[in-house]
DNA sequence: TTTTATCCTACTGTTTAGGTAGGGTAAATG
DNA sequence: CATTTACCCTACCTAAACAGTAGGATAAAA
């Protein structure tokens, strides 16, 4: 399942790169036109800031903005920020590997096996999908 | 992330495809050689045979076994049947569709449009994939 | 009728998701 | 330089889901 957390996030990105301008743009606007609750926008948006994908600007005038152009932004880079792993097991994971506990062998393993095969198709999806090929 | 009923269903399904005689296999044998708790395996079992994916025999001899050929139980199948549905949001479920109650309109929503895609692609692989090929 | 092993309900502790609360800090404006 | 604006950051909270446990009921074989 995918979290709120994650949800919010790609709305709020889209909702910037879907503007012509790259001007700073206040978290209330992107609450309001996206049904989020302001206090928790606000906590996503900071997260996707520390992971170099928004600038932000303190002040009147300031805002949110992207620090890239949507075609730039890859969905591998806003997934594994926000929701973290894409594997659905860790030991399967590229970015956050670790060994399962339960299981002696890993290459025996037949969950292993699928979940290999489950996370490198995500992983193409979101490879070869940007920012920008979810605007409009 | 796959949890852990899912996984250890997995698990104990190889395991009595693994073997060459199809006759009940007791929850213990499977637990122990597994390392999966008696008790919890007992209820993924009972899970898996009320979505006759297993049938079992009472008393002295008794036991778990398998009502179809390995390559004949799909993926999508098994995952569906633990861990409930594929997609990673409702709203692009096949099986258990929901609406988003924060998306006005879903077919301009970007999360649904990424996620149909990632729901495509690992379906093909589910679809494609059949207990014996987890099996060795 | 005793033993074996599944069946089934209910309960419980821990973790995570999804927020809220409330003040701190930096920047623009006058 | 003071005020307003809007992001920054930590801590906290509640409900639900996950990962099991407990304990007996039931059915089949010996």
């Amino acid at each position: 399942m995918l979290s709120k957390k994650t949800k919010y996030g790609l709305k709020a990105l889209t909702f910037l790169a879907n503007r012509e301008e790259n001007c700073p743009v206040q978290i209330s606007e992107i609450a309001k036109s996206e049904n989020i609750s302001h206090k928790f926008l606000e906590s996503i948006l900071l997260t996707l800031r520390k992971a170099s994908l928004l600038g932000s600007k303190k002040g009147k005038g300031g805002g949110y903005y992207l620090l890239k152009e949507p075609q730039e932004i890859l969905m591998t880079e806003v997934i594994r920020s926000l929701e973290g792993p894409i594997a659905m097991v860790p030991c399967v994971s590229l970015n956050f590997y670790e060994k399962c506990d339960d299981c002696p062998d890993e290459n025996a393993c037949s969950v292993h096996k699928l979940m290999i095969q489950v996370r490198d198709s995500t992983l193409q999806v979101f490879r070869n999908t940007t920012l920008a090929d979810l605007t409009k």
